[in-house]
RNA sequence: GCGCCUGUAGCUCAGUGGAUAGAGCGCUGCCCUCCGGAGGCAGAGGCCGCAGGUUCGAAUCCUGCCGGGCGCGCCA
């Protein structure tokens, strides 16, 4: 049995490593039980504080009754959980439940203070290098509502991963080379001189502002007013990030993968031609993307000679090959799912691991206004801003509707309702259950709220305790797991879910059980420290999300 | 036509092999001498898109069909 107080393992991966190890002995193998038992908490009351399905899993393995394979199994967790455990409990087709003491539920609080800040991190075995490239619109418009989702994903992916001891960067690419770049050029030029604009050119109002801000718009080169365009529109996306609270480490111009001589292309396109990969076809020239799982030949220069998106793409592939980057998660739009094939295979051709890139694919957000469908185009100048989402109901509200949601699900986003119900949005639930916590602590004196005082506090007593304590322990010793797979399955709406169930569950504990001036002391000791748990554990989610945990409202 | 994603309560969404499927909003009815009522309790509300299959066990895995979103350019 495990009680030495230092070691800062997970309570629930100590249950689960005890229930390995009697599945392993009533396999009667050394050490490894051959199958995953999970660990589980029943939904019923009755059915113990957690559940095992070992039993179940084992029984074609060792042709033998469920239910007799779980009573074999319960006699052997019997002495290796010792007083952790009250009993152990055959029950329905053969799952083993397990009701724990109280003494577990207390030492399980102690190591979620004691593992303070750092609790759920330092679980990644070996660490990569891993770069986070998200939201990389191009610098041709302000970032629309859309982009609020990738911002809001691609970074607290970041938070999340680096929480487990990855070691991850951001970035953002944008294009600012290509003839995108100059039809803005031209649009502002237009505006300037009062022209007609280009076909299919930029009409939002913000190039009418462009043109006034950019001196000589109107009479300088196509090409220094672009640029100038260009440089501004990223300052305000710079500006709308931060304001989201969103840090970057690098913002990579994929102007300086085309400098120099030979440029970083020049050199991406010579190895891939070293090692065979291209070839030329109708005046273009191809990159064979077939060879490594794409559906079709990717063109990289075009028969004008102007190299694709592609070839810049691949450009920066050997970028950050050269930087030393061992994985990539790269979230894109829906509408760029098909770039995965052709990024993958890239990778391929120049001699990477494809599965160490990762496109996460972040279906739309629908706007909807009224009963009807926004249609989105930054070209046509109809859109809404993230800058302008952000002024209508915050960055708090819009962060946490746009992680909420699996990033596989089209969101719709109804600005009225947004509007109407912002006060209503669950964020502010949980906000409001951290804000309570530090106002019902502020009533506690500080060296109450120290750290060796809480850890104490939380084993302190020895009456039974309440369900809606041990409830919401249940809650806080899930934080761990609910972290690792969000991690794993580059899935941050988990943690939003997760924030939701603690703030209902301390909810529950609050009202049921009296804290300040509970008696006696060591209940109130017990309940301070259960309390701290619950708003450090409920600012910990809000962080991973980059949302706030005020402690007044 | 082909490829990717998706279909769970009136609405918005969790739940990627476990026991009688959950939350928020909305609806009905209650609860403030009490640590923050931005709260709580109770209730109504579900062929988990449909049909097969795998399994001791399926919302979850497989197949087909139906509905929705997005792609299928020398555009980005």
């Amino acid at each position: 049995m495990s009680t030495a107080p230092s070691q800062a393992v997970a309570p629930l991966q100590e249950l689960r490593d005890a229930v390995r190890a009697a599945a392993a002995v009533v396999r009667g193998s050394d050490g490894e039980p051959g199958v995953e038992p999970k660990l589980e908490r029943p939904k019923r009351a009755g059915q113990g504080d957690y559940a095992t399905n070992a039993a179940l899993l084992l029984a074609p393995v060792l042709g033998e009754a469920p239910p007799r394979i779980a009573a074999r199994l319960a006699e052997e967790l019997q002495p290796q959980l010792g007083d952790s455990l009250d009993r152990a409990e055959v029950a329905g087709p053969g799952f083993l439940n397990l009701v724990l003491s109280d003494s577990w539920y207390r030492r399980a609080l102690r190591s979620v203070l004691a593992a303070g800040e750092r609790y759920g991190a330092d679980q990644v075995v070996s660490p990569e290098r891993t770069l986070i490239e998200f939201v990389s619109a191009n610098p041709t418009g302000p970032l629309v509502a859309a982009s609020g989702r990738h911002a809001a994903y691609g970074d607290a992916l970041a938070r999340i991963l680096g929480h487990l001891g990855q070691d991850v960067s951001r970035e953002y690419y944008f294009n600012d080379a290509g003839s995108q770049v100059r039809l803005l050029g031209e649009s502002v030029q237009a505006r300037a001189r009062g022209t007609e604009l280009p076909a299919g050119g930029y009409q939002g109002d913000y190039v009418a502002t462009l043109a006034e801000e950019i001196p000589d718009a109107d009479s300088g080169a196509v090409e220094q007013v672009a640029s100038q365009a260009v440089a501004l529109l990223l300052e305000k996306i710079k500006a709308t990030l931060a304001r989201y609270g969103v840090q970057y480490d690098l913002f990579l111009s994929e102007r300086t993968l085309h400098a120099g001589s030979p440029s970083a292309l020049d050199r991406a396109l010579e190895e891939l031609e070293r090692g065979g990969h291209l070839y030329r076809s109708e005046g273009a020239v191809w990159l064979r993307t077939t060879a490594f799982g794409d559906d079709k030949d990717r063109v990289v220069v075009r028969s004008t000679g102007e190299p694709t998106y592609l070839a810049a793409d691949l450009a920066y592939l050997v970028n950050k090959r050269d930087r030393g980057v061992q994985r990539q998660l790269i979230p894109v739009g829906a509408d760029h799912h098909a770039w995965m094939r052709e990024i993958r295979a890239a990778m391929a051709a120049l001699g990477g691991d494809p599965d160490t890139i990762e496109v996460p694919i972040l279906q739309f957000v629908h706007l909807i206004e009224g009963s009807e469908r926004a249609a989105m185009s930054k070209r046509r100048g109809a859109f809404v801003t993230l800058d302008d989402l952000l002024d209508e109901i915050g960055v708090d509200a819009t962060r946490f509707f746009m992680l909420r949601s699996s990033h596989d699900r089209t969101i719709d986003l109804d600005l009225d309702l947004a509007r109407r119900e912002s006060a209503e949005n669950p964020v502010y639930y949980i906000q409001y259950a951290h804000a309570r916590i530090a106002s019902m602590l502020r009533r506690v004196p500080d060296e109450r709220l120290a750290d060796p005082a809480l850890i104490s506090g939380a084993e302190s007593g020895s009456g039974e305790l309440h369900q809606p304590e041990r409830a919401l322990i249940q809650k806080l010793v899930e934080f761990p797991d609910e972290v690792q797979e969000a991690g794993s399955r580059r899935a941050p709406h988990r943690i939003a879910a997760y924030a939701l169930e603690l703030a209902q569950q301390f909810t529950t504990f609050y009202r049921d059980c009296r804290v300040i001036g509970a008696s006696p002391e060591s209940v109130e000791s017990f309940r301070i420290a259960l309390s701290a748990a619950a708003g450090r554990v409920i600012a910990l989610s809000l962080g991973l999300l980059g949302v706030s945990a005020p402690d007044m409202m």
